[in-house]
RNA sequence: GGGCGCGUAGCUCAGUGGGAGAGCGCUCGCUUCACACGCGAGAGGUCGCUGGUUCGAAACCAGCCGCGCCCACCA
């Protein structure tokens, strides 16, 4: 009996004692210098102030995976892991933890501590104070992260990991992005820009969602033309009317003016394609701006701006008849009803420009309460407005036909997420806005030469140079000027924005590969073999890499995506049986055990959402067990193992053998939530069949070889099931294979077809004979069942009546089926069909 | 409005041209010497609807209905 073999197997504790087993023989470290072949993987860098929950378990599970199996087939497995720090999300949670706010006018406050408990009124606090506080709360995030990666049995190598604020992680942003400006692939401008006035920042086409909204459809008079808008609080910052061109309603109209209710602007009526004659009245106001649809026309038709929303989302103060473009026909009057509406935000003006309207007799009709569509930061509680500022773009509208070639050039898991892609890069309709108003990020590498009149010179870019790479603009100084230069006509200014945090993530590849830092190994590593992500950010961090890597490049970033499905919340589909919302993915692998939980996740099929559902774990955990206990059997015999001879012995093993190409067939196509369920299949008939017919043969009473057979036979089985077992069930398989074997079964070899059936005199067991064998002792069992007999009865007298083929296979089984069913004498009878009649002693 | 996916047993889902399946749940039975976190047996379905292709359709095609996701210029 091997020694390590437990009286009572047990799966209490077995992820610590492997984990830490792991992390000290270095099973997963990767070896750059190998020479095997690489399988990399660009790891999804988890967004560490989000919170942990079971779809973070799910999918990661996915990709450990593939990366257990590729490791078991002898491939050097590139696993790293990254830590997505940066940007808004934590800038939100540091705000609510510590109860601060950054306000970049401030001085750093060097022994700043923020308060134990989050003051109700937020302290404002330096950029740099608040960027401390980021990276504080991140690193204890990160632990979070780490400890349950661990626990689940993550096999990455623990020593590459990386930071999304991290040096390199700058490093690399401010070099892509250098490069890119250098090539025109980058530009900065001032235009309208999807603004959002919480967060107060640009944000980019990729970011935004559609919610639906309440809000009303308002008649408004403009002269004797009625339109119809959501927005009345904009009827100030309106720049036209527009109708469609065919419309006969207005063909009169266009070329002349109406004069805008309640300001007395001189606006111009004009002809455009995009207006829809079916909406509203047909014809609409035009403001700087409403919506996107208005900046499509204030380009069009070459329009003026009369931009009244300020970045906090208020309207600002306006100056009527002094200030350029506010020229009135009443002064006074525009003076008096903007007053009321100045300093309020949207909503608030909407109400009360509705009742001035309605006093001034300009609205024809009440308020039509309607739900519509709004765009909305993803992020964001109120709707994004479009304001004018100056932000850096990368080029993507000259490329789509390109990046959709790229996409070509992959191969997508599963296949119809590539439509995804291409919906996504056909629907693109701005080039991709990278800069951010923000503080919690990586900063442009770039300053501005301020002339004589302190402005600065956007055209001219003082860019920092390769080797001083990462550079914060804001506390460092150009090449050739000294900081008391900094802000003074003359002197120069650093780029006060720092990149969204995509442009960062988008370099996954080049930061965990070592672009530019280590580029022996980055020529090994990329382009990486996979990209394991979930298909909701198809848009953002998918999109992004593969631009990122075609423009730096020239290649695809990765051969493979896989997408993975969503976590569905049971309980929102059964809202009756709510079970509490509590479910923490650490107590999930507490509760079930870490194999569970992967075995859950194992069986969401690529790209598929699957509900949560604890009951699947219990099933994982219950696999566990039999594994355990199936294998306490196997081992647990100390008889004499030889080679397997036996037909039913070789039987088995061939039929195994198959279970081994399938399963293998299946990993290398990313299937393996089927790989599992075959290895699975195989697992439970070997047990429920096999097993129970060489019980008695193994104990080798009848026939020492016979028994020799089948214990060298249920040792190669068990061995090879534990290694087909092994990328899913990482812990289960190495507490056995630690039960009788050395070294670890993640890093013994993938079982090939040739392990078990590779010799030539093991030919000849047809899978057949396994058939009739569980056919009769099914139907023994059967028999024993209805008769509500132990299974231990005694058969006085069975027979079998089958085909001359089926009986000449049982023939050479009869044996171990005599003794698994407990039978005293079998007889065969030829017949046509298959039935078995079995006596009892006492019937 | 466009794109994609899904609709099979009470539940979760597999099954892509020829016997309608698995697990869980349910019923009945069994203290079998690896396992009661177990073992054995059983009940349970007009495979969303309609039409077509075919000798034959859960599967292929068309249309429809329902659910979900992604996208779309929000007057």
């Amino acid at each position: 009996m091997p020694r390590g073999l437990p009286d009572k197997p047990s799966l209490d504790g077995i992820e610590a004692r492997w984990s830490e087993r792991w992390e000290a023989d270095g099973t997963y470290r990767f070896d750059p210098n190998t020479e095997r072949t690489i399988y990399s993987i660009d790891t999804p860098p988890p967004t560490v102030s989000g919170s942990l929950h079971v779809g973070h378990v799910f999918s990661y599970t996915h990709t450990d995976v593939i990366a257990r199996f590729r490791r078991m087939r002898g491939e050097e497995v590139f696993y790293p892991m990254g830590w997505d720090d940066n940007g808004l999300p934590t800038e939100r949670r540091v705000q609510n933890y510590y109860g601060v706010r950054c306000d970049p006018s401030l001085p750093y406050d060097e022994g700043f501590e923020p308060p134990p408990e989050p003051p109700k009124q937020a302290i404002p606090v330096s950029r740099r104070n608040f960027v401390e506080l980021c990276l504080r709360l991140t690193v204890e995030d990160e632990q979070a992260f780490e400890s349950l990666w661990r626990r689940l049995g993550l096999s990455v190598d623990w020593g590459m990991t990386y930071t999304t604020i991290g040096a390199e992680a700058q490093r690399a942003s401010q070099r892509a992005f250098l490069h890119h400006l250098e090539r025109d692939l980058a530009y900065s401008v001032e235009a309208p820009t999807l603004w959002d006035v919480d967060y107060r920042t640009a944000v980019a086409q990729a970011e935004l969602e559609d919610r639906v909204v309440p809000g009303a459809a308002y008649r408004v008079m403009f002269g004797d033309l009625e339109i119809e808008t959501t927005r009345p609080e904009l009827v100030p910052a309106c720049v036209a009317l527009v109708a469609h061109p065919d419309d006969e309603r207005y063909r009169d109209r266009f070329g002349t003016e109406v004069v805008t209710p309640l300001f007395g602007v001189r606006v111009p009526v004009h002809a455009s394609r995009l207006a829809q004659p079916d909406k509203g009245t047909g014809i609409a106001m035009v403001c700087t701006f409403g919506d996107v649809t208005d900046v499509e026309w204030w380009r069009e038709l070459k329009l003026p701006i009369r931009a009244v929303i300020r970045p906090d989302g208020r309207l600002r103060p306006v100056a009527w008849g002094e200030e350029p473009g506010f020229e009135s026909e009443d002064p006074a009057a525009a003076q008096a009803a903007y007053d009321r509406l100045a300093g309020k935000r949207a909503t608030q003006a909407r109400d009360e420009i509705s009742q001035l309207l309605a006093e001034a007799g300009a609205l024809t009709a009440d308020p039509k309460p309607v739900e519509h569509p709004v765009k909305f930061y993803e992020r964001g509680e109120r709707p994004l407005e479009i304001i004018t500022s100056r932000q850096w773009f990368v080029r993507t509208m000259d490329h789509r036909e390109e990046f959709k070639a790229r996409g070509r050039e992959m191969h997508w898991i599963p296949e119809y997420m590539r439509a995804r892609f291409e919906n996504w890069v056909d629907g693109l309709n701005t080039d991709w806005c990278i800069s951010r108003q923000r503080f919690f990020g990586v900063p442009f590498p770039v300053w501005y030469p301020l002339d004589a009149d302190g402005v600065a010179d956007h055209s001219r870019p003082i860019l920092a140079e390769d080797g001083n790479l990462p550079v914060d603009p804001s506390s460092e100084v150009p090449p050739g000027y000294d900081e008391a230069q900094r802000g003074r006509p003359g002197g120069f200014a650093g780029d006060p924005d720092v990149m969204d945090t995509w442009a960062t993530s988008s370099l996954s590849p080049q930061i965990a590969g070592g672009w530019r830092e280590d580029d022996p190994l980055f020529e090994r590593v990329f382009p990486m073999d996979l990209r394991p992500q979930a298909h909701d950010i198809i848009r953002t961090w998918l999109f992004s890499t593969v631009v990122r890597s075609h423009f730096l490049h020239d290649s695809v970033p990765w051969k493979n995506a896989a997408l993975s499905g969503w976590v569905l919340d049971p309980d929102r589909k059964k809202m009756s049986k709510s079970k509490g919302n509590v479910v923490t993915p650490m107590g999930l692998l507490e509760q079930f055990g870490s194999d569970a939980a992967r075995y859950w996740a194992v069986n969401g099929r690529p790209g598929v959402d699957t509900a949560f559902d604890d009951n699947q774990m219990k099933v994982g955990r219950r696999l566990a067990t039999k594994i355990l206990n199936a294998s306490r059997f196997v081992l647990g015999h100390e008889g004499p193992a030889g080679p397997p001879t036996r037909p039913l012995d070789v039987a088995m093993l061939r039929r195994l053998a198959g279970t081994v190409d399938e399963v293998t067939r299946l990993f290398e196509a990313y299937d393996y939530a089927r790989a599992l369920e075959r290895t699975e299949e195989f697992f439970w008939w070997f047990c429920d069949n096999y097993l129970e017919l060489v019980k008695g043969r193994r104990y080798g009473e009848r026939d020492p070889e016979a028994a020799a057979s089948a214990n060298g036979a249920l040792q190669i089985a068990l061995e090879t099931q534990l290694r087909l077992f092994a990328p899913a069930l990482p812990f289960v398989a190495e507490e056995v294979w630690s039960w009788w074997r050395d070294g670890s079964v993640h890093r013994a070899g993938w079982p090939t077809r040739e392990d078990l059936v590779g010799s030539p005199e093991l030919d000849g067991a047809p899978d057949g004979l396994l058939d009739v064998a569980a056919d009769v002792l099914a139907e023994i069992r059967k028999a024993k069942s209805t008769a509500q007999l132990p299974m231990r009865a005694e058969v006085s007298r069975a027979v079998v009546r089958d085909s001359d083929e089926r009986l000449g296979l049982l023939g050479e089984v009869q044996d171990d089926v005599v003794d698994a069913g407990c039978v005293a004498e079998l007889e065969k009878v030829a017949g046509d069909g298959f039935a078995v009649e079995v006596e009892f002693a006492d019937s």
